[in-house]
DNA sequence: CCTCCACGATTGGTGAACAACTGAGCGATA
DNA sequence: TATCGCTCAGTTGTTCACCAATCGTGGAGG
């Protein structure tokens, strides 16, 4: 009787994550917006004005706000209110601080590692290459998270995780300003099977050696951004 | 002109912290309760009756719970509430994970560490001993916190020491069940002052060697404890 | 002994109200 | 002119009252 019951679950397998908390929905709606670049850096989040565009309550506005606030999204002021976080050089620096421990710390746990956790890594760089021959970037972005991610999950930690999965919200939330109009993709996709070879051989060395470089070359590049966009 | 604003500023040092939100005031009290160990694990957090013993509004009280659902302390079901986090032999292993990445971290930093960051882990050390001598546990461990916290601060990124603190805040709330009673206290202090030394000697490899040895003998204690008080 | 259902307790969410605070505008004064 | 103090509109912080949805439980009935 367990199996049926598992049957019918399974056919509810879209609908299961319909609804959490409301102001879980709408802290969800909103990161989304503020990850995709609508709202620039610095924007004030109004609560009365949200919570009619969103349709729900002032106070739940506010929970959703707190969990953003929490996660680094806005940055919350005493009766002034929320604000898209405006990141600076020192925020990115310190991003790319803790990706390098963070990550590192993954390609450590590499000797230990079984097989299948290595599988969701080379799941990611196949999706890496297959969105980069297709137009936008909104596919690549996220193969490539998801490429990191795998290599956090690594180590077996929930926690460690799900700081890392915070980190790399900021880290989109830094992204959304960049101009990619005339950047190449080919590189991106090079590296990431570059680094996925030295993976499946186990080498942490040269995996970190690697690594370290890419890493230190997008902190460059998002360094710049943020210099140019914030005066 | 800045130098007489500086020196008035300077005077008024101590004032300048005066008042966070009731909200955060809430869940600092509540933090405190529930990390001195008044509180059993699972223990179910009514808003209602903590809304009338803290005297503020159960909105209020529920914006609390939410803060310390996000640091760990409490779990939150829907339509059930929030209760005391019972921690599992599971989470005890995964704080240890975190900790050791983190920690490590730390280490690893001590090369290009300048002498002043290094004070903080010498000052933690010698409260260690002070707070050794005298009885009560309260100060003991506080030092101990302390002293792993500045190891992590030697990154210098303000993300990864404010993960470390939510890490340290779960650490309590296991330690608050730990039966102190006949436990030495002497090998604590000697095994810390021997960590300080290797770190004043920024000897990296032999500190690592030594934290990793230390940090598996407190997971090793702590998950007995819990396995003892979860049947 | 087991099942089912109704009830009380509790949480999730809304709306309105009021107090407290901020920032900007605007004179008044030196 | 520049600075101080004031008012004022707008926003946030907090409380209160209310209702719907849900959970746990205990008792009625089989």
């Amino acid at each position: 009787m367990t199996g049926e019951l598992h049957d019918e679950l399974a056919g509810l397998g879209q609908l299961e994550i319909k609804k959490a908390s409301t102001a879980e929905h709408a802290a969800e709606v909103l990161r989304e917006i503020i990850l995709s670049g609508q709202l620039p850096q610095g924007q004030p989040l109004r609560e009365m004005s949200l919570a009619t565009s969103l349709d729900v309550s002032r106070n739940t506005v506010r929970e959703a706000i707190r969990v953003l606030a929490r996660e680094g999204l806005v940055t919350h002021s005493p009766h002034k209110g929320a604000v898209v976080t405006r990141l600076t050089q020192r925020d990115v620096a310190d991003i790319f601080r803790v990706r390098r421990t963070v990550e590192l710390a993954g390609v450590e746990a590499l000797p230990g590692a079984p097989d299948e956790d290595l599988a969701p890594i080379a799941d990611a760089t196949a999706a890496l290459e297959a969105a980069a021959a297709r137009p936008g970037w909104a596919a690549v972005i996220d193969a490539d998270r998801r490429f990191h991610e795998s290599i956090v999950d690594l180590v077996c930690s929930p926690r460690l995780s799900r700081f890392y999965d915070a980190i790399q919200a900021e880290l989109r939330l830094c992204m959304s300003i960049v101009d990619r109009r005339n950047e190449e993709r080919e590189p991106l996709v090079a590296e990431h099977q570059q680094l996925l070879a030295l993976i499946l051989a186990r080498d942490v060395a040269r995996c970190t050696e690697l690594m370290v470089h890419q890493l230190a070359k997008a902190e460059q590049m998002l360094l710049g951004v943020v210099a140019k966009d914030a005066p």
